[in-house]
DNA sequence: TGTACATCAGTGAACGCGCGTTCACTGATGTAC
DNA sequence: TGTACATCAGTGAACGCGCGTTCACTGATGTAC
């Protein structure tokens, strides 16, 4: 390792530190995150960040994307482990993860899928991260397509039925449009759920939040179609 | 009038109006909202709001009271138009209505469904207000229920669904907790489509959202088994 | 009805904080010859 | 290998703001006798 790339690397851990102790500041801050108290909280005096972040938005930025990938990861990584022919336990596995990590960061998580920051645009570097989760739901409901007449669902007028083909173009190409759009609607389900659950909104009133958010994906699983196939023997349990 | 009544007169209106003003500045401000700001556009001193709010979190606390019960409102008005036999159509009234008092007041939406504001803790007194549309859902699955057969859903398992069945008490007595879970599933389903659609995550995906949400709602509504009854001729459309 | 007193709304100054960002600078680390 | 120069990280002061809340006060409105 050269003296060069020595400082490149002590910068990348700092960078690094950086957004962690951001990423804690996001619980007491929120959104409107304090550049002068992570210096504070790193021993810098705070103008020495703008070393390492232009400005507040760009470190906001790469939260974002941090948490956007953080996510993906978690969901990609309990999908893996289920056999490959188990959709509902890939379908519930899935989920299940992203309850997971949602639940255990929640404020990174409020700061991709709660309300918008008054001020802030999110720039289109996000995108790909963001298209994680959404990708692995939609590998599940192709192969949940295969051999499988077309759902019958509530009516898809034209022009939204072209939109939902374009999105199915992307994320599982050669699905109907009809099954497409039942997944578009469980993987809303999904982040619905959490948000619920994450936001407080079932406080005082369900407690058995694992289970119901449990029964809450098994339904949606149901509508779109998923379950274990009976030729695969040894089904992983995925959750 | 006495005189005395016209001061309490004055009073409240001025109460009303530091509301609308503050308001207003949820969209620029967020949950964080200046208060210093607000006095400033009503062309008074900071310190004499004071008179009127006890401080920052109860002004907030009143505009998230005020906005459960314009949503609750809105709700009720649209629903209240429908034949009350016709169960979809009072079901897609109350989901549009929310949708669209929500998407008129994107800020206050966010008050009451977004990502909680660090620091605040609503207190109790927005429950009633809160309550209001799950009690309009309420109504629609109890109508539901009568003379049906226990739908089959996912399992329920024992805990989850005593809290199920407590719900059920205060929101529609005498519905089966079957109907009455896959109920609270598509209530949670109904904010969840809202806030993806107020909250940006549908930006470059679906542009029909109108056509989507409606789409969703019925997939939802022939979930819990509402449909429109035949028995009633005549019936008014809620869309 | 008139007057003395109490209530209340609004003022203006102050306390004690906070913030993002810029800029000229020092001194250490890395590079090229 | 040694030296001159360039790059870079971090400093500290400053700019120009913002904020919630308290407090003693003035003067108008309302109440009781």
């Amino acid at each position: 390792m050269t003296a060069a790339s020595l400082r490149a690397r002590v910068r990348a851990e700092l960078t690094e530190e950086i957004k962690t102790v951001a990423r804690r500041h996001l619980a007491t801050d929120g959104a409107n995150l304090s550049l002068r108290a992570v210096a504070r909280e790193m021993g810098m005096v705070s103008s020495a960040l703008y070393r390492y972040f232009p400005n507040r938005d760009q470190l906001l930025t790469a939260l974002i994307i941090d948490a956007y990938d953080a996510l993906g990861s978690a969901a990609e990584a309990g999908e893996a482990v289920v056999l490959r022919t188990d959709l509902l336990g890939r379908w519930l596995a899935t989920c299940h993860a992203v309850r997971d990590w949602a639940l255990a960061s929640p404020h990174e998580y409020a700061l991709i899928y709660g309300s918008p920051v008054p001020g802030y645009r999110a720039p289109q570097d996000t995108v790909p991260a963001a298209t994680r989760v959404p990708l692995i739901m939609g590998a599940i409901l192709r192969d949940a397509a295969v051999g499988k007449p077309v759902p019958a669902t509530a009516s898809l007028p034209e022009p939204l039925r072209r939109e939902v083909a374009a999105v199915r173009d992307l994320a599982a190409p050669g699905t109907p449009e009809e099954a497409f759009a039942l997944g578009m609607t469980a993987w809303i389900h999904l982040f619905g759920a959490v948000s619920f659950e994450v936001f407080g909104q079932l406080n005082n009133t369900i407690d058995e939040r694992r289970a119901f958010f449990d029964y809450q994906m098994r339904t949606m699983a149901a509508l779109i179609g998923l379950d274990r196939t009976p030729t695969a023997s040894g089904v992983a349990s995925a959750v």
